[in-house]
DNA sequence: TATCGTAGAATCGTTCAACAATCCAACGAT
DNA sequence: ATCGTTGGATTGTTGAACGATTCTACGATA
């Protein structure tokens, strides 16, 4: 049955409009497209063959996932995360992952595999100097901590501010180096919650967080 | 300065799209339009004296606020939550607000006060039998809690979740009665923060949640 | 020189009309 | 009673058009 749930999820992909809000998520993602460009609904449009208002319906889709803001009579703009977004944003991880950490004694051993397994992930590619795909065990590990909440919409919430947050990375020309640095203390949360000291793994967590927010919010302001 | 920014935001309101959109926002949450219900584009474009895609853009901007769903070549739905919908919805609060309400001592006392005071004017409207502004009242509560998190996203989501919330409210025909139920809970809660013991006030939210959770699901899944 | 205002170009916001693609309900065949 | 089939209704997408807003460059004024 689930290869069935799976196909239905394929079918359901049509719609042009969300086909260009995919690429161009992937094109933002990936560098090709700015933080702070603005996207032209003619140039673009015309790129790609598609209306401008199937097009404005795919920026309507990006803006939910926080990739683009809309300023009314001025456009579309690919969004570019200032230290105060920065600010925000790991406060609200903290609360989230936080509370989800919490729940690691609640959950089935599926979910606490998912938030083992990247950080294993990570190590091994580390060590290979694979640090492209180093950084995205990285960001797995803290999607499987969030997941530990078992809600779809939190996951879903987060997946947005994971999008944000590497936003902020590009901003601050930090895209690969930034998740092998902290690399260790996922190793430590890990071990810790293995060891049953969730408070300590929470507290361990904050400390993550408070450093990772202060090195990019230094490297926003300074420019 | 703050009437100039407030004079700003006033600006801004321009755009069609998000006037209808406010407008069809306030039908759906007063019970006009009821969950389920689809919403004709040509209908409702032709009674609003607003062209499809137009419309079709105010339709982007309450489906990213959970008010409607989206289903592709078959229209948009007023959002009907399910049991399995409401389950998740209280798997995203217990994480959001009992990570929030254990920030209790780190935050500002403006912010502490945005938690009590709603529990005041909840307990004074119950009194004079206005039910109606009780509810508006709890829901105050709740989210002066996210609040404590310091994450205006993070409120943004909260303020998504709980207008779903209502929805599954009205859906179990439980509009009005439901909030004054738990105010005892609400005042508990307050109480234990206000004694400083703080990781007693997030058990007491969590019970809150299992007890609200359970007689909601039943009566949605009775039908 | 610097500031201000203005004209014109570029772009967005919105509407309208049209057609293809999809869904749905009624009908009839097996 | 179940299964195709056929129209009719609705959505998806396009293209063109025009008013409204923003941006840019130029020139006027102090």
């Amino acid at each position: 049955m689930s290869t069935l749930a799976q196909g239905k999820a394929d079918l359901e992909r049509a719609s042009t409009a969300q086909k260009v809000a995919d690429m161009l998520r992937e094109r933002v993602l990936d560098g090709e497209l700015e933080p702070g460009l603005r996207l032209s609904e003619e140039a673009i449009g015309g790129a790609l063959g598609v209306s401008r208002n199937t097009l404005r319906e795919a920026f309507r889709l990006l803006t939910r996932d926080r990739i683009l803001v809309h300023e009314h009579s001025r456009g579309v703009f690919v969004r570019r995360p200032n230290g105060d977004d920065v600010r925000d944003l790991y406060a609200a991880r903290r609360v989230i992952e936080g509370g989800a950490l919490r729940r690691w004694n609640d959950v089935s051993e599926k979910q606490r595999e998912a938030v083992r397994t990247p950080v294993r992930q990570a190590v091994a590619r580390a060590e290979k100097n694979d640090f492209s795909r180093t950084g995205a065990a990285n960001i797995q590990f803290h999607r499987g901590i969030v997941g530990l909440a078992g809600s779809v919409r939190l996951s879903d919430e987060s997946d947005r501010l994971f999008a944000e947050l590497m936003l902020a990375f590009r901003v601050a020309h930090e895209v690969e180096a930034f998740h092998q640095t902290y690399l260790p203390w996922n190793r430590k949360i890990v071990e810790l919650l293995n060891d049953g000291t969730v408070e300590q793994a929470v507290q361990q967590l904050d400390e993550y967080f408070d450093a990772a927010e202060q090195d990019l919010v230094s490297r926003l302001t300074a420019d």
